[in-house]
DNA sequence: CAGGGTTCGTGATAGCTTCTAACGAAATTT
DNA sequence: AAATTTCGTTAGAAGCTATCACGAACCCTG
């Protein structure tokens, strides 16, 4: 049951959000700026106050919603019937879609913030997703990696073997090593294409 | 030949970057403020426009030292006789030494942010140590990257094969891959040591 | 339907920031 | 010793976050 006052609210908070994210988009999350949004809106700073406790919450929010964004497009590729590769390609599709709502999730921390309790558990829901979509692939080799995480496997489910944990823990760093590189223009020098090596990546993860 | 005025000048410079390294250890390089720089030097706010431009340049020459510091671990191992693995290792050390100052090389980039151009300089400088690292190894079998690079390989020396690019780009990015993810925090709830991981990683570079 | 409480948006204000401008003092050069 | 450059200061504009007090609009209840 919704009354009127809080569907205006949610709409404001949402068009705030919307606003945001432009802003983000086009001068990163550190020009963000309340005072501005609340301008765009035709209402003068203060206003915004209403919605939102401050600056920070607002961005944690955004930060939220980018994180169950990208949960979201893995669990859909995941329901889709992906395997690994579908699911590195959805990945890297959502990060190219908006760099700077991927460089929110994973990109330079803020020393002294610390993200809220729900998005660990979003962030344990897609090592869940990945962690299903590995455990349906060919095994390989032990490791030593395989023995330590042995020991520190309370975050996944006792069933999936410690090298599924494995595979899954590369296929994450290997999206993320060639994802935050490319993102941040440092391959742009070079003139070769960063999916190759995207897909190269993945090849060797999934062939051997 | 330097006279005193410019070796005051320098000495000054380099205290206001100490302090602001100090500043963005702490809080980040977003929270940099040159005000809180000058009053901890003890002088006022406006002071240091005479040694400074601007925040912007203060911080592009922070970015240029931590280039520069990190192109000088890299040829250190390297002329110190170091493999591929050993230059991995020298990375990663440096990185940890100083997480903030890894985000502001490979950190969220600032949309509008153009790096100055002797960064590339450097950047190139960083990649022909680690081609020249990554020539001394055991060829691999030939990849559909290596066919695509040959045609994108302006940026290296005629005389590298691709499979050696190839295995460098692999190298940079599963460094970049580990290390962003740890030093941001996203490993610390699983427990596990990332060391592993990034042995791990490596090992699977190195040995097939 | 009329009152009463809640919520909203405003302007004012404090305190912070970057950065420019004008002035006096200090140091260097002539 | 005089002239010039450099330095550090204070003052100020413009921007930001955030809090406060006030009036107006709205919703719920009697």
């Amino acid at each position: 049951m919704t009354t009127p006052r809080e569907r205006y609210r949610a709409q404001v908070r949402e068009e705030v959000k919307r606003h945001a994210w432009e802003q983000i988009a086009s001068a990163g999350a550190s020009a963000l700026s309340l005072n501005a949004i609340a301008k765009r809106m035709g209402m003068s700073g203060p206003a915004l106050y209403r919605y939102f406790a401050g600056r920070d919450e607002l961005i944690t929010e955004l930060i939220r919603d980018a994180y169950r964004s990208l949960a979201g497009t893995v669990r859909a590729a995941a329901d889709g019937g992906a395997d690994l590769a579908g699911l590195a390609r959805a990945f890297r599709g959502w990060a190219l879609d908006d760099p700077q709502r991927y460089f929110l999730v994973y990109g330079t921390p803020v020393p002294g913030y610390h993200a809220p309790d729900d998005t660990t558990l979003i962030s344990g829901e897609i090592m869940t997703v990945l962690l299903g979509v590995s455990a349906s692939l060919p095994e390989r080799p032990a490791s030593p990696l395989d023995a330590h995480l042995d020991e520190h496997r309370h975050w996944a489910d006792p069933s999936v073997p410690s090298a599924v944990l494995h595979r899954a823990l590369s296929f994450w760093t290997r999206c993320q090593g060639v994802l935050s590189l490319e993102l941040a223009g440092h391959f742009t020098g070079m003139g070769f294409d960063p999916e190759q090596l995207f897909e190269a990546e993945l090849a060797d993860l999934l062939t051997p």
